[in-house]
DNA sequence: GCATCACTGGACTAACTGGTCTTGAACTCA
DNA sequence: TGAGTTCAAGACCAGTTAGTCCAGTGATGC
């Protein structure tokens, strides 16, 4: 992959100190002023090839600190807020989204109180079958606050990512989202959607979605299929505290 | 806000753990030298990814004594990691368990790999039944590496935190839980133990448990029943700039 | 009430790091 | 010959680190 010469012999020479393991995971490489001056190149030279390797994933970089050989485990998954289309899409499969319903009408006392508004004051209704490859995995029903995302009235959200379109259409980011999940079992309607038995376990996660600023923009119940769908978090634990 | 990799680096573990509610409001925080020992990073660049937190307000300092966590905290309460003993005593119920098994036994490859042992090394099956005011409300099923606390391997679990055993008879504290949930159905075993129909819905979590420096410490599977148990957690969306 | 002592953040230094840029020597090739 | 490329050498910068020393805090024991 090195290019000239003199940079694919200094390449060479780190890769084969790499594959002794003379620089064990996590630890830091001499400085390149260092290793520049062992290795017989300058430090131009043997900048590029370390580039190169960091390329490869076989260097890490650390500006001001210095060249770090990877540790073989990386670090664990953040516990993410992830949207229906992005967990699709890190899985290689395509979402869908059939629009059930989609109107206006007036918020319930329980929602005015969770999103913070008046109660009545009109909100957008909008219900969903969500699919990975065709297949049905999820019944979603939301409701927006209008006032917050008025552009989300008449949107056409059939196989889009309602995240998406509340950045891009409302300028909304969502930033925090407090969520909780419990089992339950289907109804009619819903095995009727997701097309499985009356009874089967599925996955129900309640959502009250915050922009940035905290302020509430969305809640939501997913009713997932229980084989097809894990919910993931990390969770930390306080300090001991009062 | 910060400018440079390292300390932004620094900075954004700590607002990580602020918004988990790792630090409770109103208590220190650990030492400016541990802390930054445990973030990897110099006390110096520490301390200003520490100032730039008290410059927006999440932090506050107090000369010679520590920083602070401010009390003024508005917002719902974060999600945190809680035992099921915390979690029944936070609902004014009392929390049992009784031990179903417990017994050294030899790792499988899947849990070797995850705890990050030797495939085959010891660990501590711990089953049990979890109740909250005499009724059943969750079987676990837990595998602890026994290197990391081999006190456990013949105390009495029974009606007591597993957390709080593992601090006091083994100095080990979690710190971070990665957790998955998904809806199953009740096989006939789990039926009889939980006292419901074969069939009927549970929420099954799966946890692998980390202490303070990242080591895998356990992993328990349990099985709540899906009437009797919600999830919760507030997830955050990671921020837009890459 | 007092002295002690471990620990805390505060402040500062010297050395080192990679990032960037400039200059010039050595070489290749039309 | 002359243009273009490769590389070496060096200087400078801002970020980072490890370390030291200090003064204030708070718990302990007398």
């Amino acid at each position: 992959m090195a290019r000239s010469p003199v940079t694919d012999s200094a390449y060479q020479a780190l890769v084969q100190e790499l594959e002794h393991g003379v620089h064990a995971p996590g630890a830091r490489l001499p400085g390149e002023r260092d290793l520049a001056e062992r290795l017989g190149v300058s430090r131009v030279t043997l900048r590029v090839a370390l580039t190169t390797l960091e390329h490869e994933g076989r260097l890490e970089r650390s500006a001001q600190r210095g060249w770090f050989v990877p540790r073989q485990v990386i670090g664990e998954p953040p516990s993410t807020l992830q949207s229906f289309t992005e967990m699709a899409r890190a899985r290689g499969l395509t979402p869908t989204a059939a629009v059930l319903v989609q109107q206006v009408r007036a918020s319930t006392l329980d929602e005015a109180d969770k999103l913070r508004i008046a109660p009545s004051a009109p909100v957008i209704q909008l219900d969903r079958l969500r699919g990975m490859d065709g297949t049905p995995v999820c019944v979603d029903t939301i409701a927006i606050v209008l006032d917050r995302a008025p552009a989300l009235a008449d949107a056409d959200l059939t196989d889009r990512s309602l995240y998406d379109e509340l950045e891009r259409r409302c300028g909304v980011a969502i930033h925090r989202s407090a969520y909780s999940v419990q089992a339950a079992a289907a109804d009619e309607r819903l095995a009727r959607l997701l097309g499985v038995p009356v009874g089967s376990p599925v996955l129900v996660g309640s959502e009250v979605a915050y922009t940035t600023d905290s302020t509430p923009i969305l809640i939501g119940v997913n009713h997932y299929r229980g084989d097809a769908y894990r919910f993931e978090a990390d969770l930390y634990r306080p300090t001991s505290s009062a």
